[in-house]
DNA sequence: CATATTTCAGCCGAACTGATATCT
DNA sequence: CAGATATCAGTTTGGCTGAAATAT
């Protein structure tokens, strides 16, 4: 009696929604013990990959609500892990850099979704982890293309 | 200026999470356009392919709280996709069967699953789409054994 | 009386909307 | 003054918690 009903299972999207809630709630699960949230780790990430970024620069690279990036950015500053200074050329604009408080922070993150990976793709050998890998890349670059 | 950091990308559910919350989206779309939501499409599916449920039974196979069974069966039972009936043989269930009206949404429903699955698997060939949908389908029963 | 099932009211995090202040 | 940027306040939605009401 706890079935998961296979009209359902048969459509990709479905498991696909399904794994990846699974997977996302895994990481949220062990970044709540560091008091982190997902976009905490999305931002130390774009600040770690690309260098300093406006605000403006990283709700437009990572697809998060320009409102919601000062929230988050709220954060991360008070623990002093991104630092925020006014762009002396454009007033406007605030421009943040990660520190290494942030560096170290992250490459915790990192590990903690290393971790989750193990878990998720328990079932999976190299090969197959490197197939779905890429398969998801695909699919990845197809959904944000077009935009 | 608009890349996602490679340090996400590299990490499989990082990627399984994004995917998966686009297809989440993109079938939400399309319910929405039936002022259906996901649950509701679940529920149906699990009527269809396994016959009436106490309520308590469907919260325990969809892995979704009582207390939301209750608003969506409000909901479905409203549209006359189910009927409610107190069980005679323990008058503290409810009986939930899903109606004909109930079957035909749910066609519906799921040719808009399928028009998604379409969109969202657009680049890969046929047998990539196959053992994407099998890895899922491991990865998926892993994950829900241990539970 | 203890437990099971359904229901209800309310909370919280995530995501969005609209308005405002500052600056170019 | 028109447009850009950051900020703030409020709304909505989904998912959860805790407490009732009814029945075993």
């Amino acid at each position: 009696m706890e079935e998961t009903p296979p009209s359902l299972l048969a459509l990709t999207p479905y498991l696909l929604s399904r794994v990846g809630k699974t997977a996302r709630g895994r990481i949220a699960e062990r970044l709540t013990a560091r008091e982190m949230r997902l976009w905490h780790m999305a931002v130390l990430a774009a600040l770690a990959d690309f260098g300093p970024h406006a605000q403006r620069d990283l709700a437009a690279r990572l697809r998060i609500d320009p409102s919601d990036v000062v929230k988050v950015l709220d954060e991360l500053a008070a623990a002093g892990r991104v630092e925020r200074a006014r762009d002396p050329a454009d007033r406007r604009r605030v421009t943040v850099t990660i520190t290494a408080a942030g560096r170290t922070a992250l490459s915790e993150l990192t590990a903690d979704t290393s971790a989750v990976q193990e878990e998720v793709l328990a079932p999976l050998d190299e090969g197959e982890r490197a197939v779905l890998h890429s398969l998801l890349r695909r699919i990845f670059a197809h959904l944000h293309e077009g935009t």
